[in-house]
DNA sequence: TTATATTTATTGATGGGTCAACTATTGAGA
DNA sequence: TCTCAATAGTTGACCCATCAATAAATATAA
């Protein structure tokens, strides 16, 4: 019954709750992790990137990112050099590997999203996605 | 830019960007994890409760539950006991001292979800849960 | 009844995330 | 110039989740 509960309350419930969901699911569909998809990705976007920079547009901590590109450096994925002209930033680039894999999982990213929103129109789209954004404004500062 | 992302594919990036987020910022403000939150209240609502639909409730594998539980009992706040007539089934309720502390965690949730939600209005709250309800449905056979 | 299947809970291995402490490099002001 | 602050990245400790393997109790069916 959950009646005690308000409908603000619920929703806090239920994005922990979906996200539990999608975490593994998603990984299933797709061979690979939401987070790491979405570093592979911006990678892809940009020729040569930093972690930092990286870091601010995955969203998880800059150890994360140290250790996902670690990884993905030792699966031939990803190379790494640092800036000449600032020794303290390290620039990351796909290899060519990299770059082709990647095509394959946005496949399958699509594939499992499609799914998941196959009812949703579009300004149900553009809504969910400006409250979602509106959301994480709101707690910025926390 | 990220122009080369459809609508779809930015829900997905959203969402987990936003619960990197919610989750430590959560933590930090009222003192207790979100799913240990829910488990808490969700005994909190009833008398007495069996572990295997609580997790059902609280969408975690159970593995996380007993251990969330044997913490809990550690700290005095729940007790177990097994069902006499079903020796597989392990009851549990809060003790008087967790009924107390889930009180003040209650208000420091609230003060969190008002203000992460403070610029939505009633119909957008309710298209919202509407919206995260269908995408758990959309990919539950996975 | 006895063997088999199902259900409930536990545990170990693993992966992903945070935070805080640390190193190394660069920048800026006295 | 020299010192102190800021920045980039790494690492270890920790929490929370999953999955798979297990144990124990019960249900089912031959």
């Amino acid at each position: 019954m959950r009646c005690s509960l308000s409908n603000q309350e619920q929703i806090l419930r239920l994005l922990n709750g979906l996200n539990n969901q999608i975490s593994p699911k998603f990984e299933r569909c797709t061979g690979i992790s939401a987070s790491r998809y979405e570093l592979l990705h911006q990678l892809y976007e940009t020729e040569e990137i930093n972690q930092s920079t990286l870091q601010k547009a995955v969203n998880i901590d800059s150890g994360a990112i140290t250790r996902h590109l670690k990884l993905l450096e030792a699966n031939g994925m990803v190379t790494r050099r640092r800036n000449p002209s600032d020794n303290r930033v390290i620039f990351v680039r796909l290899t060519e590997e990299g770059r082709k894999q990647i095509v394959g999982y946005k496949k399958e990213k699509i594939s499992f999203v499609n799914q998941m929103l196959h009812d949703f129109n579009p300004e149900e789209l553009e809504s969910l996605s400006d409250m979602l954004n509106r959301m994480q404004n709101n707690i910025i500062e926390y």
